[in-house]
DNA sequence: CTCCAGGGGGCCA
DNA sequence: TGGCCCCATGGA
């Protein structure tokens, strides 16, 4: 598992996330990212930043159909604009720091699941905690780590925090460069050629090309 | 132009 | 758990 993360690392760099510098932009596209393009997300943000709304007390007050044509570069925007609004009526979260306690409540928001919960966890609320997505279990999978690449969620979150330091820029650049391979080769076709992983990986053999 | 994948989450059986 | 729905975007 570190040894993923370190030839990651040296391959394709650090990631930098998160690319968005307010809080009100990390929270915002921790919220919009699942399941999109982090430019689409960009978009989304934009949008809002260009109505003046770069804040929770502007977004508790704006107009739920206005939210939802501002971040309709988003798939599912109806859902997420759901998730927005409820995380603005609850400010009180925001002052809170960091805990599964925190985890809790985000996830009894509507439309907020582990990810997600995770990921404002682990880049909003600079919270050492691991986010799972799609490319981390198939990428896992395909290494031989997981028996199946249809798992249980917490299963590869525990996995993989028991063999990483728990360290918050670790997480932070380890999901970052997963997601990363997974843009670049990991589709259900894969790219495998190209893939700095590939000497490792057991379920495709293919060769490893240098960059 | 059409077709279709698919970085999540909720709900229902 | 497994199937279905939500549903923009971009590449084939």
């Amino acid at each position: 598992m570190l040894k993923i993360y370190s030839t990651l690392f040296e391959v394709l760099g650090p990631q930098g996330w998160w690319p968005h510098p307010t809080r009100f932009g990390k929270i915002v596209g921790a919220l919009l990212a699942p399941a999109v393009k982090w430019g689409n997300v960009v978009r989304a943000i934009d949008n809002l930043e260009k109505a003046g709304i770069d804040n929770f007390p502007a977004l508790r007050e704006l107009d739920v159909k206005l939210l939802e044509e501002y971040i309709r570069p988003t798939i599912y925007y109806r859902k997420k604009a759901q998730a927005l609004k409820a995380m603005a009526n609850k400010e009180e979260l925001l002052e809170i720091k960091g805990s599964l306690l925190l985890r809790e409540e985000f996830l009894s928001l509507p439309n907020v699941g582990r990810e997600t919960a995770d990921s404002l966890l682990l880049y909003a609320w600079d919270y050492p905690i691991m986010v799972v997505d799609a490319y981390t279990k198939r990428i896992l999978y395909r290494l031989g780590y997981l028996p199946q690449e249809k798992i249980d969620y917490d299963l590869v979150q525990q996995l993989i925090e028991s063999k990483l330091p728990k360290d918050l820029s670790t997480y932070q650049e380890y999901h970052a460069l997963l997601v990363r391979l997974g843009e670049l080769y990991c589709k259900k076709s894969p790219l495998c050629e190209d893939c700095p992983l590939n000497k490792d990986c057991q379920k495709i053999h293919l060769k490893l090309v240098e960059g």
